[in-house]
DNA sequence: GTGCCTGGTTACGAAAAGTGACCTTGGGTA
DNA sequence: TACCCAAGGTCACTTTTCGTAACCAGGCAC
């Protein structure tokens, strides 16, 4: 992801931006991320990543296993325990994401102050119009 | 993001959760990746932005401007003249997202071709299925 | 049978995304 | 004067998606 040096640009990135952004709206999903970020620990069933992160429902992260599996970044496995058992796992590309997201994810941590800094101060701004 | 060397996980990433998915939930919005790209070319006027996103609309680009630009991210340069112009720039803080962003993006374009394949396999299965 | 466990699915209300029409302020033009 | 345009929005409305809470399957234990 070259500057694309004219001051203008627009034209060469306009081609796949349509693909681009379908992608990474997958990728932009809060949820998804927060799987990635996991899975990238090892191996973790259903409940692991229930409980590992936080404020999910139930839902919500089966459709967020659902898309990444879709999309070859996660396996989905069975055992026909009882009780039923799932491990989910990343894929070889799953792993590829997940220097990028994690990068992501460091930075939001790490700037948080600085981003709740300027909220409040959008607000009072806001406010004071 | 180093891992945390347990296997479990979970404890010690939770306490930031919600704060981070709610940082990165800024981030993950499509479009607000789309406006700080395009807006690490340099300095954009709403038109330009709006011709360089592919597909947005004037209320979402608006949204996301504004989004951004509450989070210190981006500022807004009105110049009263006629008709209006209106420039839009990174700031400082939004520069230093560009270059976990770009990674992203980057990602997403050179794997698109390994997602889009992983859909259709998936399709399949789950029509035969 | 009743209850409990995991890993879901369904139903439904709330919130957000997205779309198209409209507004404003000045300038050009006919 | 009346009309139209351009930039950068806003507003009203429709469609999607999110999120919650409840329920289901099926094996085991009591």
């Amino acid at each position: 992801m070259k500057s694309l040096g004219n001051g203008k640009m627009t034209k060469r990135f306009d081609d796949d931006c349509v693909a681009t952004r379908e992608i990474l709206s997958l990728v932009g999903d809060k949820w998804s991320v927060m799987v990635i970020v996991n899975l990238g620990e090892g191996t973790l069933r259903f409940s692991d990543l229930k409980r590992a992160i936080e404020g999910i429902s139930q839902r919500m992260l089966t459709l967020a296993l659902r898309g990444l599996e879709r999309d070859g970044l996660v396996t989905r496995t069975v055992y026909p325990t009882s009780p039923p058992r799932v491990d989910y796992d990343l894929t070889r590309l799953g792993r590829t994401l997940l220097e990028p997201v994690s990068a992501l994810a460091f930075w939001a941590q790490s700037h948080r102050p600085e981003i709740e800094r300027a909220r409040e101060a959008f607000q009072r701004a806001a406010k004071s119009k």
